[in-house]
DNA sequence: ATCGTTCATCGGCAATCTACGATTAACGGC
DNA sequence: GCCGTTAATCGTAGATTGCCGATGAACGAT
């Protein structure tokens, strides 16, 4: 870890700012979950249907449903998906506001130099 | 080589009509050249800089070389920056056309739902 | 032509990612 | 209780990524 977690952290390499870096890092993690065409059409998929269950997910991907499955923790740990548990069933929904925090961070980059 | 705009790809198993694979595929090409952090970094220290030079882009971070031309050749394939030569040195300015291409792709994602 | 500077590429290593089958955990119905 | 269904998790193989030092290629200056 090179992180720079603690109290009173230099961070000599920060271009940018201090806040920077943690933008850096909170884009980066959208980004990183959204960097894959199928997780993009798994969200696309819930997007259209507003929510629906992780089988018929599945039923729409050339993917076995451990893969799926992988790919759904994925895009919830990145907090893309809410899931609910709904029976025996999980019941996942996306979430808008967390792909426009993405589209924000995306936006705001050319004008961190300028405007902040 | 994996510039944005896609010639032609069979493709058809896809929910979502034809034209959403190859969306997926290229939000999932920006998103991932996007999904680390050092790769931000860069690109935000060159929105602010307009443009710079390699060597100026690896003082600012704590990686070798080597490093940073890699990352550099990651977001130049995926489009988010052009290299100009300029004598021995080569000069790195973004793309914010391509920027915001990945900025709609995000957008656009929740409503292509409710117009296809 | 030779040298120093600048940057891309090569080779290698550890870590992470992607995919899968198999297994486990949770739930409803019998 | 006992099944069948659903989805998460385990274990693993193969590919990719991230990092580095070393080398190579292109250029300007001497």
């Amino acid at each position: 870890m090179k992180s720079a977690a603690g109290a009173g952290t230099p961070a000599e390499r920060s271009p940018g700012g201090a806040g920077a870096r943690d933008r850096d890092e909170e884009l980066a993690t959208l980004a990183k979950a959204l960097g894959h065409p199928t997780r993009v059409a798994i969200l696309r998929f819930l997007y259209r249907r507003g929510s629906c269950v992780c089988g018929t997910i599945v039923d729409q991907l050339p993917f076995a449903q451990a893969t799926v499955s992988q790919h759904l923790k994925v895009l919830k740990d990145a907090g893309l998906l809410q899931g609910e548990i709904d029976g025996p069933r999980v019941c996942y929904c996306p979430d808008p506001e967390v792909l426009a925090r993405a589209r924000d961070l995306i936006e705001a980059l050319p004008r961190e130099g300028t405007n902040r």
